[in-house]
DNA sequence: AAAATACTTAAGTTTTTACTTGACAAATAA
DNA sequence: TTATTTGTCAAGTAAAAACTTAAGTATTTT
């Protein structure tokens, strides 16, 4: 039962509902800092510490020239998170295969 | 920006990294509270209270039988999350393909 | 040079979450 | 019947997370 950390800030990341409308606004396409904030009713430092727990888990990527930071999406984020769905279901599902539900259910729970 | 209420909860039970613990567990097989709580180093109530987390979110669905209460996961329960992951992927890769990276950025940054 | 823009940083506050404790109830076993 | 197992509930505590405020820095603009 051991984890790779990252995927433990993956999903720590998006569990966040605020975090989760930040992906969907970057995908639109890679924009500044400010741009990110506008449609959020929170102060901007408070949306750069979101970013910055996005960027850590690695979901996000950003850059800055000048004054401006750019952000954009890391395509490759999600990889470890799909992954980890695929796996729970594969094994769901090869149980389900295996056996009959409710005669794996009596099997095992004993 | 609107959003299902149930895609929060299932983002939201599985940010936590003992909840996905927990559901690794329970991908063995349905199984009691008691036996799901064995291999975590906290009280059966805590356990009980993230396993009300996991079935509010739909991803477990449990049901009693006299003093046994026994969980399953709930196979559709990973859906809707892996669909906003296919989502949010489909819309990046729209973009790339109609525009190069650089570019795109360039176009929409100003 | 002065003002405005676009963040950055640190510290503090508020809210939420995870977890414990302890008392209790129902079912089963001795 | 008494004891044990299996879980439930409510309340409280402690830690983590989200958010604000305020002061500061570097870059443009005027």
């Amino acid at each position: 039962m051991k984890k790779k950390p990252n995927i433990d800030r993956i999903f720590r990341a998006l569990g966040d509902p605020t975090r989760r409308a930040m992906m969907e606004k970057l995908s639109q396409g890679p924009m500044s800092v400010s741009r990110m904030a506008e449609p959020f009713d929170m102060t901007l430092a408070a949306v750069v510490q979101h970013l910055q727990v996005l960027e850590e888990s690695g979901l996000v990527q950003t850059e800055k020239v000048g004054r401006v930071r750019t952000c954009r999406i890391e395509p490759s984020g999600l990889d470890a998170m799909e992954q980890w769905i695929r796996d729970r279901r594969s094994i769901w599902e090869r149980r389900l295969d295996r056996l009959g539900d409710l005669l794996a259910e009596q099997d095992e729970n004993r």
